[in-house]
DNA sequence: ATTTAATATTGTAATGATTACAATATTAAT
DNA sequence: ATTAATATTGTAATCATTACAATATTAAAT
C-alpha cells in the first residue's frame, strides 16, 4: 500500500478505523468492492472478483470479514429468496427492490416515517428493514 | 379424515382448494400448526411437532409443501439472522419485529402506504417486506 | 369395482453456503 | 529483536435445503 492507493483507499481506511476496524489490505478491498459496485454483493461474488487482484485470497476471509462488519455496523445483510446473503453499506437508510426476473437488488430512497423511530409498539428498534418483491422496470419492458 | 376432523379442518381445506391445493392430511397438519400457533415456524419446527401425529412424516413432504405453499401464495418466508427460513400464513398486510434476545418474530399491524402500491419507481410491486430488527418489549424488562 | 394414470409422500444421498478450527503469516508492542 | 496480538489461510465439518428414485395414495376411466 503505497502513495496511489493511500489517496484512493483513505475514505475506507477512515471508514474502518472510525469502526474500530483495523484497516487490512482485504478489508480494504472488500469494502471498495462493494462501496464502488453499488450492487449487493454476495460473499462469492466478493470472492471471486477480489482474488483476481490477491490470489491467495480465502474465503474464509471473505467470511470473516463480512461478518465483522455487519457485527460493527458497517456493512447490513439482505437476505433474498437466493440461497445466499448480499450485503450493502450502511449508510442512508433506504429500501431495496427485489427483481425475480433478473435477480437484481435495486436501492429505493424513500421517506419513511419508521426509519428514524426508536420503539414501536413497545420494542426498541435498531434497524428498518423494507423489501419490495416484483419485477423491474427493466425486465418489464 | 372422519366427521371430527371434517368440521375442524374444514377451513383450512377450502383455503387450500381455493387456492388449488389438494388438502392432504399431513398439508391439512402444517397449515393448521402455522394458523394456530402463529409462532412463524421453521420447517424443523413444524416437522418436529407433526411428526408426533404422524410418525412417518418426512422432512422431505414439509419442505414439498412449504415451497408449494409459498408457490401458491398461501405462505411467504421470514428470513431472520438464523440459519433457517421460516413461514407465515398470507393474509392482512402486515410487519414483523425480530427480537435478537429471545429471537421470537411479532407480528406488528401498522397501517402502511406501500401495502396498497403497486407500482414504485416504475417497477411492479408483488410483495412488500417491513422487518424491525431489536430488542421487543418483553426482553426490555 | 378394476385398471390406469396422476399426484403425494417418503428416505437417502447430494448440494452448497457458511462456520469451526488449527496453522501460518502479519502487524503492533515491549 | 522478541513477544504478544491479530489477520489470513486452507481444510474439514455443519446444517438447511434440494434432487431423485421408490413407494403409496388418490382420482379418473373403462
Amino acid at each position: 500500500m503505497e502513495e496511489r492507493e493511500h489517496d484512493i483507499y483513505r475514505k475506507f481506511q477512515d471508514l474502518l478505523s472510525s469502526k474500530g476496524v483495523k484497516p487490512s489490505f482485504q478489508r480494504l478491498l472488500i469494502l471498495e468492492y462493494i462501496i464502488k459496485n453499488k450492487n449487493h454483493p454476495s460473499a462469492e461474488m466478493i470472492y471471486q472478483q477480489i482474488s483476481k487482484n490477491i490470489p491467495t485470497l480465502s474465503r474464509t476471509t471473505v467470511y470473516n470479514n463480512l461478518n465483522l462488519f455487519v457485527k460493527k455496523g458497517i456493512l447490513t445483510t439482505l437476505k433474498t429468496s437466493d440461497s445466499e446473503s448480499h450485503y450493502d453499506i450502511v449508510d442512508k437508510p433506504h429500501a431495496h427492490f427485489y427483481c425475480s426476473v433478473c435477480g437484481r437488488i435495486i436501492d429505493i430512497d424513500l421517506k419513511m416515517p419508521f426509519f428514524s423511530r426508536t420503539f414501536i409498539q413497545g420494542h426498541k428498534i435498531e434497524e428498518v428493514k423494507i423489501q419490495f418483491l416484483g419485477i423491474c422496470k427493466k425486465c418489464l419492458q
